[in-house]
DNA sequence: AGTTATGTTCGAGAATTTACGAACTATGGA
DNA sequence: TCCATAGTTCGTAAATTCTCGAACATAACT
């Protein structure tokens, strides 16, 4: 069983997240993410190589953006909304919005 | 007179924006222009070259972040605190946040 | 006009990020 | 055990970004 480094919700780092949801892709990944509640990798990225895809799980996992669980053979990504909300108020909403 | 290129309220991109914020050095400089309201580049950045610092106020003003205006011999910039709450609620309130 | 102060632009090198194929690991099922 | 599925890691190439010196431009002042 794979282990992932997930920051510690006290060290999350503004610009490391704010460069995390810079990414047009990460950012589209995000909302999807906050939409299901709970995602499996595959399920994003259909047009994607599953390597990119990865490496975009990685920015947004080390950022403290998503936290990544093994569930069986898939690995399935939820935001840390509270986690989130608790160090920077306010982020993840205008993050969601439609614009 | 120098003219600046600075988008449109209406164009203004997420991603772009935030990744013009991602930045630590530019993330300070909207802090401090934030709490003075108006500031020269000469004002910040007294470590830095100006070159360096020039491109960074670049990276903000051309995301939309700042505003540059020329008065006189000097440079005045500010935040576009109207255009981004417009089209970013409670983004600016989120970064100025002291953490 | 000459000088000084303020910033920008240019160019180049270093560092970071992105993209993606190929090889690999782990899990579940036949 | 063999195989298919899900996803990561590695290696490398391309693109972006960062940094900074040097040269340039503009405005104010003498």
């Amino acid at each position: 069983m794979r282990r992932f480094f997930h920051p510690d919700a006290s060290s999350l780092d503004l610009p490391r997240v704010l460069q995390a949801l810079s990414d047009p892709v990460r950012l589209e990944m995000v909302r999807r993410i906050a939409a299901a509640g709970e995602l499996t990798c595959g399920a994003l990225g259909e047009d994607r190589p599953k390597s990119s895809m990865s490496h975009h799980f990685r920015a947004l996992r080390e950022a403290g953006v998503i936290r990544t669980r093994v569930a069986g053979a898939v690995h399935l990504n939820a935001l840390r909304g509270d986690d989130l909300e608790a160090r920077f108020p306010g982020l993840l909403a205008v993050v969601l919005e439609k614009s």
